[in-house]
DNA sequence: CCTGAAAGTGCCACAAA
DNA sequence: TTTGTGGCACTTTCAGG
């Protein structure tokens, strides 16, 4: 089912995928509307769904994981238990922040945050080629980001 | 400079990282704190840049974007003028979550979030191939999303 | 508009260096 | 004694009815 926005809905949710701890007050004046019915949109926004959760956002470089890598995986087999297997060892592993079942190419692609390439060899090592049914991995790596956001683009 | 987390911190850290709205009062009992310090050690992570910023996480599929790709793209040279110009124009395109620079293989990696394929199908013809200095794009396509988190893992 | 609750500030106590 | 950290009390501001 479709929800139908209209522009306040539209601003609330902008400023929210960017000041999430934005008082209800202020997100009111932004919109223009006066708080209370500012913030039954936004509590009508999280209880339809449209707002999945609030989250703080770290930088993972000021503590020292100065380097993110995608992993393309190549499973032995495609079958339902191997690939259950190595979703829930991966959903397991804190440094994989990302994990996709894709089709073609590939069998999974991983975004991995780790603090340097010698750590992810390491945890290459130890962690990803450890796992059942784990036949190949490329390593990807990014020289520069030109562009990371948590925000969705609104209709 | 390396920060110096107390295991306070990292709890303090890890609960904003999945609940980033949580009221002060509340964190600080989960943290073992009274509220005044506790807000205190928020306030210092915030201005060490260790937290970057509160958002919101909207459901994409709850707006009718149902469909995440992974384009790798190449371009006719790396100049760094036909590199600074596609980096400013994708990153203009709101459909376009993530872009990143990469070492081999293809020059870009995007993560685009849209509706479906084939919306995704025009998209490329009417942006990602129009931007000047493009030479070719595949795309990959999950099909299952195993894990999704912005959680990062904490030292 | 009104009330209760939470955020934020100042000050003091205590402990470690 | 100095520095860092927790706690309490007070004021201001916000949420929610």
């Amino acid at each position: 089912m479709a929800w139908t926005f209209d522009e306040i809905d539209r601003r609330i949710l902008k400023t929210l995928q960017h000041e999430g701890r934005i008082a209800n007050n202020i997100l009111a004046e932004k919109v223009g509307l006066s708080p209370s019915p500012c913030l039954r949109r936004v509590r009508l926004l999280e209880e339809a769904g449209i707002i999945d959760r609030y989250v703080a956002i770290l930088n993972p470089a000021a503590m020292g994981l100065k380097l993110t890598v995608f992993s393309r995986m190549w499973l032995k087999s495609q079958d339902a238990a191997t690939v259950n297997h190595f979703a829930r060892e991966v959903g397991q592993l804190p440094e994989v922040v990302e994990c996709h079942l894709m089709a073609g190419d590939c069998d999974f692609l991983l975004r991995i945050i780790i603090a340097d390439l010698d750590a992810y060899r390491r945890f290459q090592i130890d962690h990803l080629t450890r796992i059942d049914g784990v036949q190949s991995i490329k390593t990807d790596i990014p020289m520069q980001k030109i562009k990371q956001t948590t925000e969705i683009p609104l209709p």
